[in-house]
DNA sequence: GTTTTCTATTGACAAATTGCCAATAGTGGG
DNA sequence: CCCACTATTGGCAATTTGTCAATAGAAAAC
């Protein structure tokens, strides 16, 4: 299953975790404000666990620039440097309802490309060769 | 909701179709072979209309590059130009299932999502300001 | 008390992906 | 012959993604 082509092709996978890391993090922001290290650590629990911390923190500077997100720096309370602390806007959440509203169209998608999957190979078990 | 960026921020909706070419293309393929303009027209019937034909062309000679499809020219039956037929090997069956594998684990992420998203809006329907 | 380790964040760049537009080309109709 | 429709390819700019190195404070180890 190893391509010639570069390193990594099998796309999909930690690319399906890329698209869910906006949404997931509206969400945990959703549940109040935390800085960048907490969200990394806490996107495991939607399965996104792995991820290189540069790109959480470049995900959340650029939710920033749109105005989902506001941050400020956070000088006490920390275990090392200064950290920003991220907190939802009303935009961001309303975006947060935009993402909901695309990932329940997603699931029909998918829902609907499995269900063709099952039911076209019950129906022709072995590959045809016509 | 516009931003000053790029023109196209609004990712996800578009980029979800990319993400489902390639199964999409799979699938019909595993119904027998077929070329490159029908497979554009029958996309539409995955919810993937409107791509751009450059796009689903593309797609298919890297997968071609990947051994998932052969292809050969057909200089009959054609109202026009000679065109491409592609054909299912039995390695782009096997990668149809990992694709399926992949779909089902992306569909329990985002059920997982959904129900985490409506669970928390139900406990606390009013955003906290904490 | 300074070296190491852990917490936290940022910058920069190469590589890959995506959108789009122009080019090519055969066929059939007017 | 010119136009519209079928089919496919090439190239490039803009965007996205992965990765690595750099910075920096605090706490623990030696």
């Amino acid at each position: 299953m190893e391509g010639r082509g570069p390193r990594w092709r099998w796309r999909g996978c930690s690319r399906r975790a890329v698209r869910f890391l906006e949404p997931a993090l509206l969400l945990l922001l959703h549940h109040g404000p935390a800085h960048g290290y907490t969200l990394l650590e806490q996107l495991e629990s939607f399965g996104l666990g792995g991820f290189d911390p540069t790109v959480v923190y470049r995900a959340l500077r650029e939710m920033e620039e749109e105005g989902w997100v506001v941050s400020a720096w956070d000088r006490e309370q920390t275990q090392g440097p200064p950290r920003r602390v991220y907190r939802l806007t009303p935009l961001g959440d309303e975006v947060l309802r935009f993402w909901v509203q695309d990932l329940e169209e997603t699931r029909r998608m998918v829902d609907h490309f499995l269900q063709r999957y099952y039911q076209h190979i019950e129906e022709h078990p072995i590959q045809e060769e016509r």
